[in-house]
DNA sequence: TTTTTTCTGTAGCGGCCACTAGGGAAATCG
DNA sequence: CGATTTCCCTAGTGGCCGCTACAGAAAAAA
């Protein structure tokens, strides 16, 4: 499903399930994966609407129109990004909260990953969910990465009360203030990023947020 | 000193300590701090860039020639409220670390109060500093909020060490990361109240970062 | 080769941006 | 009253915005 965001986009090009022969007409002077990481990481530099197309198209190295016929328009292109940016490198968390026995082992990862993704040298610091559309006037963009974050918590709290159901965290555990409040040091790091914190700075922060989750079974109170 | 913010620019106007005599030509139609006001919640509620001129004369209910005539231009109106906003709203940190005894009951204090002042109702939710240029393509913008941001946690930072100093913070405590780790957690619970958390939530969520500030001047080894 | 299909460059669309010139209205001063 | 000072409204500036029509170039298919 959802073939249209491929190279080609006529409809009786690809048969079935074929090696995905040649489209006819002349083919295309640009790597699409290459443009689109460009796109990328303008977007993630400066914001959605900070990124004009011109800016778009000059560090993509493509015209105007060959913008619009491989991404659709602007809206269209910053969808894709953010779905690639995802993947690529915004995912940090979900691994960690898949692969690791618990919840607090996770978290423990995860900002120890959020620190060195979001300090990663020649790359934008911080988060582009968070700060991509923080400020812009297109309300769609601005619900959809709000509700990418709502559900990136929503996540973490699922996990939470599940170490709760099988012992590995107190019963008596908030598992939705706890979620938030990981949920708020991520963004915290993820700002202090931008402003111009270190690696180094942001991992003792991590450090210390990750203390106050409860070790083992131990009631809190 | 710098008395061209008042109403009246009008060099020979104020003649010293006086009672600030009227002046000479034709007043003003509209009250100055009024419309400075509704500046405020625009801005605060949009951003820099995503508020234009024309939005502001709108909400402030003005001409765009008398905007330019009270305020310079869209800059300088924005670093005015900026520090109106400074002055109404976000001081409750300084106030706190000023009149508190140690600077856990100051963060205690002002992480309870931030749960408040971010989602209160009528009023644009979270911080304008952390929002309101947060994807601006003005660098100078950019630039003197992050300048903001960098010194309240630098004040924060300060008053830990002198707790460090008289003994109300362990000796071993880390000033830096433990402001920087506040200063996160601030950041995020202004984010996500930006995203609709409430204060019964924010609260709950700032109940547990606090918990991890170690209590009197017990060792935290 | 001719035909067909698609891409690419130029040039330009209407619209909003921040900002300003200039004339007339309104209020205070003498 | 007249003179002076200041404000406010209308209208418009050049510039950038996202986006597109059109024509020609380029490559595959027949």
């Amino acid at each position: 499903m959802s073939s249209d965001e491929g190279t080609g986009r006529s409809g009786a090009a690809r048969t079935g399930a074929g090696p995905a022969r040649r489209p006819r007409g002349r083919p295309r002077s640009f790597d699409r994966e290459t443009a689109l990481e460009k796109a990328l990481l303008a977007f993630w530099e400066h914001g959605y609407e900070a990124t004009s197309v011109s800016d778009l198209t000059r560090v993509m190295d493509i015209g105007v129109p060959s913008l619009y016929a491989a991404f659709g328009d602007k809206r269209s292109l910053f969808d894709e990004v953010v779905r690639v940016y995802g993947v690529r490198y915004g995912s940090f968390t979900d691994r960690a909260l898949a692969e690791e026995p618990t919840a607090r082992a996770a978290v423990e990862r995860a900002l120890r990953e959020a620190a060195a993704v979001y300090t990663e040298p020649g790359r934008p610091h911080g988060c582009l969910v968070l700060h991509a559309a923080a400020n812009c006037s297109n309300p769609e963009v601005r619900q959809s990465l709000r509700e990418r974050r709502r559900a990136d918590i929503a996540a973490l709290e699922r996990r939470i009360r599940d170490d709760v159901a099988t012992g590995a965290l107190p019963a008596d555990t908030d598992a939705g203030a706890l979620a938030r409040y990981t949920g708020a040091v991520i963004q915290g790091m993820s700002q202090q990023a931008r402003d111009g914190a270190s690696r180094e700075e942001l991992e003792s922060l991590a450090e210390i947020a990750v203390s106050v989750w409860p070790r083992a079974g131990t009631p809190t109170g």
